[in-house]
DNA sequence: AATGAATGAGAATTCATTCAT
DNA sequence: GATGAATGAATTCTCATTCAT
């Protein structure tokens, strides 16, 4: 009795968790398909084939799922970078090589979930401002983690001095934009190995061809 | 009588068109600060202080007024910058200036319209597809032009030989992204004028201390 | 154009009243038939004869216009009264004349409002506590006029010293229960004015046929 | 094993009863916090500390739990008073004595139960006609008795002629209202005994000082 | 032409009841 | 038998759009 119980309780917990999950890959799904505001929760729980009250029973409303979702993601990402500053590179050709390194780990990880991800990149603002703080803070940490790297660098005399807090967010942009342009198919006739390249090179060397003065 | 009946039908349509402004700015002012999906009929239709049914008789409905008040936006922008290309910078040092000064006068510009651009930067995606291709469309207006400047340093020797149509959408989305950032407030610290000048030199000279290798 | 303007707005206002009017009184008759819980609110908008939108122009909720419905008909009931402690009795006949004539007066006033009363009577703190609490209000004020009338009695010697407070409340509790039980056809072979007859005797003289022991 | 098994089947019943009669006072525990309308099928299992799915072992619905709380109130109450008319009294005196003693044993057997009493003279017509009907047909029977007392005192020449099936009405009319006042908090700066007293002695004497005609 | 009252289709949400475990 | 997860019918409420004045 006790452990048929036991065993029965462990179901339950297990069937909700499996629940949840296939709410919210329904809702990913369909989130990517039409876009925050045409979804309705009918939407979601037809894509889950489970009735409409059974998603109330997990999420409070269509606005609760979407940071279900987020949060779910970023753990993902965040997991998948966890160690990423575990080797600081030690000059300049070393950082060009970490550099790449690591733009097409993210490569191969965001595309894993690219559909979501690109939701997440062009709706963030639309769904409302405490969403769109909540991504920008998600930028934040890898900005801060560019400028770790990159102060890490002048300091050792294989960057040039410059506002790093300002570069590593312009990094990000780029980043962000190039990703968004690429997904969308409006960065025809390249490779993703070619981008990243293009993308390092400018970042590193500029699209100039003199240096700046010393001390100018 | 001929007269008067012509500048009463005069009188009327400068007053329609009047009126149709009132109307655009009230919906920018709107959509600025409650963003699109909150954004009621009513509400805007308030912000004008004219009836619900007025609104009817300007704009087939709340999708149509989007598509206006960015056209209007649109052309007061291009109007800024019919001139950009009309002399061609002819070394690194010209097209440096050139550059700062294009960027000071897009972002005054821009302050203009501070709310309203910053709006599209953030919602386009939100409104629905054919918005978010509407301003892509601008957002490539304004990387070919980039990159047809860009294109002539290169062939003038006086820029790296690079994936131009990459590189310029690299520079639009530093562009839009630090934008969307200084609005945000979130690049304390730091002057419009500093800001450019940074974004510049990154551009031009890139982070790095060292040169590629020629043919690299 | 002026006068027409403000006829337009005085239509509109009196347009207005008369659709709140017609709701509140579709929703009175509503309530009556169906009680407050079974009352939906389309089936207030239909008995209106409008659209269900058209309701909440007018009211937030159901709850709203059950407030709105019982202040409509305590102003009502109030003005019917207001003049009541108007001319004091002199002695008991006096008394008594002039509660049979108040108490027929009240008959006859809340017949007209017959069914909103018996539904205000019986479902009011079926409806939430908040309800209950403005009609022991309105209770409270009819046992305030109860008490004046008698403490002006006890003083003039005409009526027999007691806790007036106590009394006065148990005076209002016959009517209001006597009411219920009329108006629910459950006291047949009387008429109303027998009933209130009765109930003065009781109220004045008792059932008894000893007195109370002076000082007792 | 007869006997064994004959005792789990009676060990099971008992279970059973055990285990409706737990629903049945958290019911009417919920029920008088949260009124009728406002309780939830499932804040009675909560409070049961059963599942929702027990409930519907036990009761077909959330109607039919409201009558059998009430039957198991009824019954109760009528046991406490079968005895009442066993001894009649012979004169006023021993009438007002039987009946500030019925009063205060009523009182004292309601007390036990209060909440849920308190709740069934608030609520009956919130929860449909036919368990109004049920509550007036108790209180209906309690006329009746009083009535009884009351026709029995007239004939034998200690209570003034009246229409006693009004005055009895009445009586249980006082009895019902001053108890809800007095549960509600509404009647400050008196005990139940006082009460009590005041209100046998209203019922007794009335609150005049002279009695009527003889025959008027 | 201008107005804002009226409308009802459409979406969110609740909760009594069923049912698989 | 007990449980609580799943369900969807029923209801409320919103708001873009129409329309009478």
């Amino acid at each position: 009795m006790e452990v048929s119980l036991s065993k029965r309780i462990t179901t339950n917990l297990a069937r909700k968790e499996r629940c949840k999950k296939t709410l919210l890959d329904a809702a990913g799904r369909v989130f990517a398909r039409k876009g925050y505001h045409d979804t309705l929760v009918s939407d979601i729980a037809a894509e889950a084939k489970v009735g409409q009250g059974t998603f109330y029973r997990y999420f409070r409303d269509k606005r609760e799922i979407i940071d279900a979702l987020f949060d779910e993601f970023t753990a993902g990402l965040l997991a998948g970078f966890s160690d990423m500053s575990a080797r600081l590179p030690t000059n300049q050709r070393e950082y060009r090589a970490a550099s790449i390194g690591a733009l097409k780990k993210v490569a191969a990880t965001a595309e894993q979930n690219r559909a979501l991800a690109l939701f997440f990149i062009r709706e963030a603002a639309g769904i409302d401002r405490e969403f769109e703080a909540k991504l920008h803070a998600l930028y934040g940490k890898f900005a801060a983690l560019a400028q770790v790297y990159l102060d890490h660098a002048i300091a050792g005399g294989f960057a040039r001095p410059c506002n790093s807090a300002v570069v590593s967010q312009a990094l990000i942009g780029i980043g962000v934009w190039m990703t968004n342009q690429w997904w969308n198919d409006r960065m025809s006739g390249v490779t993703v190995d070619g981008l990243i390249g293009e993308l390092v090179d400018l970042a590193m060397y500029g699209f100039g061809v003199d240096r700046p003065l010393p001390g100018a």
